[in-house]
DNA sequence: TTGTTTTACTTGTCAATAGAAAGTAAAGTG
DNA sequence: CACTTTACTTTCTATTGACAAGTAAAACAA
């Protein structure tokens, strides 16, 4: 696959764009937990579809570089790290609830997950 | 990566079903180009991004299996193959919107291509 | 009717990525 | 001072994507 990132870009085209920067299997789940209030790596490990840890270090360090998240230390513990979403991430509340429309609707058998309810 | 695909759900999440459905690189760029008249497979190849044929080929199928797009033969030339929408795939419009204007407002220099003006 | 072009693919190769499992290192706890 | 927690890192294997080239059937042109 070609690299994806803010720096190899297909087109100028917003879907494509968008796609080169969170256009993979992991990136939106991520943010979704993150915008249900999860902050920590092992809360984010133990989401239900079962993300490796390689991986989500790897999306964690991009989505960081890319603006979409930002990772702050504990102040409490040392080892605590603190990730949460930047303006930027919580913008794409607006696309996440449009998939999330669209999959309830499509999907079958889908459904919100309770701290999901709104 | 595991098996995208309606067979392989990693949870009954919307966002991650949607995402096992379409959540890649290519397959929401091809809806795109069909929900903007496109129909045939070169006219598809020659879109900016540049997706190569063997990736298509496979796309479009499975986007066929998968009851989002579907395929005609052409009556006038028998080498000739339409691909259009389904009902399920025209309703992805909502969170295609939802990601171009996302995209518009967050991605540097993003434009609209002229046949998407709306 | 024969050669060329068009259309929609298929095949082969290589590099990059994902996923699984195990290991690690620093910080905190009893 | 051992044990646990937290957040990773490493290694290995299998799959996938990108690129380039090839193909087969239908249509068109001479």
């Amino acid at each position: 696959m070609r690299k994806i990132g803010p720096h190899a870009r297909r087109s100028d085209c917003p879907i494509a764009c968008t796609l080169d920067l969170i256009g993979d299997r992991w990136n939106l789940l991520i943010i979704r937990d993150l915008a249900l209030g999860k902050q920590h790596f092992d809360e984010l490990v133990e989401s239900e579809e079962g993300i490796a840890t390689n991986v989500l270090t790897k999306r964690l360090k991009y989505l960081c570089e890319v603006g979409l998240i930002k990772k702050v230390a504990s102040e409490d513990d040392a080892r605590r790290v603190c990730y949460s979403l930047t303006a930027a991430g919580e913008s794409l509340e607006g696309p996440l609830e449009a998939i999330i429309d669209w999959g309830l609707e499509n999907v079958p058998n889908t459904r919100l997950i309770p701290a999901m309810a709104r």
